[in-house]
DNA sequence: CGCAACCTTATTGTATACAAATAACGACAG
DNA sequence: CTGTCGTTATTTGTATACAATAAGGTTGCG
């Protein structure tokens, strides 16, 4: 994709990251294009492209909203997440080289120091988190599932969860990650796809925590306000 | 998606299944557009969803081809829907209404009577194995579950086993429907699972058998012609 | 006061012209 | 004869104007 929409895309997808875009809210295409420098046709692309990996979505009348999720959508994506990520692993324990798992445990490492640095690093953890992840993914071999799960995989959900992690959770995920390693070392896949169906699903469970506490305390600041 | 750019998406659509665009051949905006009787922009929508859903491919260089299939890329495919559709029958088996249980063994029925037809009727074993399908999928009830098997299924080539299937084949899918039928009466979400992966397999190994047989067959004509 | 048909305005869809990029081709050097 | 460089032709990318459609607001009627 080249210079125009691939910046457009950029641009957008970042603003829904930094929640400059609400969830919920009106994404008009002048008003993008405007915003981006661009005129309308790329922007038109880009939004194809965000809708496929479900940043936005389009009402029966085209109109474009930025996604606002459902608890039921997020623990379905979730579900079809681990169902995925861990087949992924399944295949990686078999096909991994040595180099990488070697790789795969100085991320890990890295998410250690993260979760000891005073405040813990959430840029950090979330960097090498996501390298991780993509290591793993790129040893199962299958263009067809990297792909499957790029459109599973909802950052805005990741960002907002790992933001609130504390150093706890991030040490669990550390644990996690480790005995993740030990499974490649084995070359085990039920070992792997357990572990990794069961990392994502305790994810799942910090995200819907991190979600409630916000509840409350919005609900909190109103009553005090 | 209104007239024009469903058009194309329909046009270009038909014609991959239909064979008249072969796999591998190089598609141009503007020869597609001139050929659907639009413009080339809604030509490029279209060819941007058939690309998510692997009709087309395009290379790094954005030109624009027929999906050519290796079977590695079959399997893999079919692995994935394995998965995919196996976890459907699992939660379709503990959602299933009765009517819609009833609906699938009247779709059944209708399989096979096309296999005992004769000839046998693959069109209409392939309308009523897409319905029993589609009903198990939407008993399923997750729209981001439909919405990742779209991607998956490969109508091109679901088309081309298809074609290919003898009696056989047809009532063995009979018989593993019927299986899988069972399973839904008695909700038993691992049952049904497990009769609908080794299902699609069975189909992944028809379809390999189909396209080796086509190879030889093949070879054999351009021996003797 | 409600609501329904109409008109106005906002927004997206499509066509087309032109710009940029890439592949195809051929000439020339080694 | 082969490979590389430059030129041309083909193809895709982008901007823009205009058409079609949907939303919102207004007026008139029950």
């Amino acid at each position: 994709m080249s210079k125009a929409s691939e910046h457009a895309y950029r641009h957008i997808r970042g603003a829904i990251l930094e929640g400059i875009l609400a969830p919920g809210e009106q994404l008009r295409e002048e008003h993008l294009a405007d915003s981006c420098g661009v005129s309308r046709t790329p922007v038109r692309e880009a939004l194809r492209r965000l809708e496929t990996e479900h940043f936005v979505r389009r009402t029966d009348s085209q109109r474009t909203f930025v996604t606002d999720w459902s608890m039921d959508e997020i623990e379905e994506a979730f579900a079809l997440r681990g169902m995925l990520e861990g087949h992924a692993a399944a295949r990686a324990s078999c096909r991994i080289a040595l180099g990488d798992i070697e790789r795969l445990a100085s991320h890990n490492q890295s998410i250690r120091r993260a979760a000891e640095s005073q405040p813990i690093n959430s840029t950090i953890f979330l960097e090498h988190n996501r390298e991780f992840h993509a290591i793993i993914l790129q040893a199962a071999g299958s263009d067809r599932l990297t792909a499957l799960l790029g459109t599973i995989i909802e950052q805005p959900i990741v960002l907002r969860t790992a933001r609130r992690y504390d150093r706890d959770q991030v040490l669990r995920s550390f644990a996690e990650h480790e005995e993740l390693i030990l499974a490649f070392r084995r070359h085990d896949p039920d070992w792997a796809e357990a572990v990794m169906k069961a990392h994502i699903r305790r994810a799942f469970h910090a995200y819907r925590d991190a979600f409630q506490n916000a509840l409350v305390r919005d609900e909190a600041r109103q009553a005090t306000g």
